[in-house]
DNA sequence: TCACGGAATATTTTT
DNA sequence: TATTCCGTGA
């Protein structure tokens, strides 16, 4: 049986998919495969629903990337008409940051806040870190970036430090008080100073519904129909918030897929998909098992690793694509004849006829790739490796904004740190002096005028007043202040950084991208929350000859995306699943999502590669096994060879 | 108190 | 590869 909407996508969708797009009201779970047209289902949905007259903003979609909302919402719009554009979408953060901008005085928090990104973050815990006295004391005291993961962990899983220290950090259980007391003193500073980082965004908007009914039926009624991408990946706050703003309609629709749930250390939490018919009572469930992407021998094998999963929604997915080769397990000789082999194997794909963008090479972790990335400037294959840049990250481009917020908060210690920083012969102490004293004369940035300061930093601090002077004198463009920080920390780029050529392109696009703007605050919050995804493309274009280039990717970057030829390196028992994974159940089942996920992303073909043996520096244990998932799986789904060194 | 250099070290990271 | 940490000397 087939629906007419009298619009023109549905003969493209199978019955399932159909099934779930013409879905009227109520909860629905749409348990979507790897490659089962999740994406297309979602964006058919919105453009039934606004095709049927359902209001733009009455429908809301949640992601959690940018990137994918606004995918899918332009291509809602090519489907339909450009009224899809003004569904409101967007990452869980975004609608966060927009509903508590509006209503933050609500809880006590001002409207202009300002978001702390992750290195903001994790500055801030340095600064306070060293401030805690005890600190000292301790010889191996967890560094910043340890102390946030504990921090935003035990928000994410709605846990105390005390459990999260204990549970995931046991080494670490005698520091407990001194990790509490920095917590509680970040805590305070954000409060203090009106910063939220990441997670508070999440927490504020919860706690905002949670306790103001009236905000909550207003948002609640607003939104008739809802729905969330990838689930799986949700975390408690997250789950309890769309709990609360289906509270008055109650049509929430989520997909996602339990299998390819690869998040849980950031406190993502499988179990909201699993639990979610019994938090929304009624909950109709449809499964998308078509797999529209690999080949059958493919298929068998990820449907057989995934087989051996303790706790999942059933689902078999199948394809009619025909013919197709066995995934291979192969050994090689050592860490550089796997790369040799992956080189030599992607060279003679590639004169076959497939380009180089249509493979890619997937890993564990981010060092992974050294040695192969070493072979292939060798052989002078091009490569783009994904997760790596990230161009709001960048030191650079941190110097340039923490100017910008020194003028919006004058009080805000990160950014005035790394201002200072910047200046000759003001080190950290020099630079806590002038910050207490703008702090104690409430001096706004000319508190920097009243200190008095050694000669030796004399010309620094001119240059920087004179910055600060020039850009008061007159309401300057957001790109216009821009233009000026950017002139007066040009000389100490180029001190600084011998690549500063292309440190200073990338500011030239920094102000391109701040042209955009009328307002620095927004501009602020903006490149937090929604950084650019920059193209560094003016990096490679010397190169457009060859626009196709090899993808070198963590398994954690490469979801959601597919390729024609995959190779999984270091598939090796030890490092995929890691060591640290092997004490827990809960973490190899994780692994094993983790290499399923992987897998998936194959058309053709699929080679896993181990050199044969490896110690793990941690433990001293010699790795000699492959991934305990493949080991078991049998030689009529997996080819397994072996290869020699000097083959290559 | 700062700057410099060398060494060590690294899960994964949509916000 | 790239970032960060620590010790040393000025």
């Amino acid at each position: 049986m087939k629906l007419n909407f009298g619009i023109p996508f549905q003969e493209s969708l199978n019955e399932a998919q159909l099934k779930a797009v013409c879905f009227e009201e109520g909860p629905l779970l749409v348990i979507a495969g790897a490659g089962s047209g999740k994406t297309q289902t979602l964006t058919c949905r919105v453009a039934r629903l606004v095709n049927e007259g359902i209001l733009p903003d009455s429908i809301l979609l949640l992601t959690f990337t940018r990137k994918a909302a606004q995918e899918m919402l332009q291509r809602a719009a090519h489907l339909l008409d450009n009224r899809c554009e003004k569904v409101s979408g967007g990452t869980f953060h975004s609608f966060a940051n927009a509903v508590l901008r509006k209503y933050a005085e609500r809880i006590g928090f001002d409207s202009g806040f300002s978001i702390l990104d992750r290195p903001d973050a994790e500055a801030l815990i340095g600064i306070l870190r060293k401030e805690t006295a005890s600190v000292s004391r301790y010889r191996s005291f967890p560094q910043k970036h340890t102390l946030l993961n504990i921090f935003s962990k035990s928000v994410n899983k709605s846990s105390s430090i005390e459990d999260v220290v204990f549970y995931d950090y046991p080494h670490l259980a005698s520091y407990l008080e001194v990790i509490a007391e920095v917590y509680k003193k970040y805590k305070k500073h954000k409060e203090d100073h009106h910063f939220m980082d990441y997670d508070d965004l999440l927490v504020h908007l919860c706690h905002l519904l949670k306790n103001d009914v009236g905000i909550r039926d207003r948002i609640s009624s607003q939104y008739q129909y809802i729905m969330v991408d990838e689930y799986q990946d949700t975390n408690r706050i997250q789950a309890d918030l769309v709990k609360l703003l289906s509270e008055k309609n109650k049509n929430i629709m989520v997909v996602g897929d339990d299998s390819q749930s690869i998040y849980s250390f950031r406190g993502a939490n499988f179990k909201n998909i699993m639990n979610f018919p019994e938090v929304f009572p009624g909950t109709r469930i449809i499964r998308l098992e078509e797999n529209y992407r690999s080949v059958q021998p493919i298929l068998t094998l990820t449907n057989a690793m995934i087989e051996q999963a303790g706790e999942k929604y059933t689902k078999t997915l199948f394809t009619r694509k025909k013919g197709g080769s066995k995934p291979a397990l192969i050994q090689a000789g050592s860490e550089n004849s796997q790369s040799r082999f992956v080189v030599e194997k992607i060279k003679e794909l590639n004169r076959q006829g497939v380009p180089l963008c249509q493979m890619a090479v997937l890993f564990r972790a981010g060092f992974h790739s050294f040695d192969l990335e070493m072979e292939l400037g060798r052989d002078q294959i091009p490569f783009i490796k994904m997760g790596g840049f990230k161009f709001m990250e960048s030191a650079h481009i941190k110097d340039v904004l923490a100017h910008l917020k020194v003028l919006v908060n004058p009080y805000d210690r990160i950014s005035w740190y790394r201002v200072l920083l910047l200046i000759d012969n003001i080190g950290p102490k020099t630079a806590q002096n002038i910050y207490e004293t703008i702090l104690k004369e409430k001096a706004r940035h000319q508190g920097i005028f009243s200190e008095k300061f050694r000669s030796s930093n004399k010309k620094g601090i001119d240059r920087l007043r004179d910055l600060f002077l020039k850009i008061d004198s007159k309401p300057l463009a957001v790109a216009e202040a821009g233009e000026a920080v950017v002139r007066y920390y040009s000389p100490i780029l180029k001190e600084k950084y011998d690549d500063h050529p292309k440190r200073t392109r990338d500011l030239e696009q920094l102000i391109t991208i701040m042209e955009r703007y009328n307002n620095i605050e927004t501009f602020l919050t903006d490149m937090a929350l929604e950084p650019p995804s920059i193209s560094m493309d003016d990096t490679f274009s010397e190169d457009v000859s060859n626009g196709s280039r090899l993808v070198l990717s963590t398994v954690h970057s490469a979801k959601g995306l597919e390729w024609h030829s995959v190779f999984i390196i270091w598939t090796l028992d030890g490092r995929f699943p890691s060591m640290q994974a092997l004490h827990r159940v809960e973490d190899l089942e994780e692994e094993r999502r983790l290499l399923y996920v992987a897998a998936t992303r194959a058309r053709e073909n699929l080679f896993f590669i181990y050199p044969m043996q490896a110690y793990d520096r941690g433990t001293g244990i010699l790795l000699n096994r492959p991934s305990r998932f493949l080991d078991r799986i049998s030689e009529d789904m997996l080819k397994k060879d072996a290869i020699d060194i000097n083959l290559f």
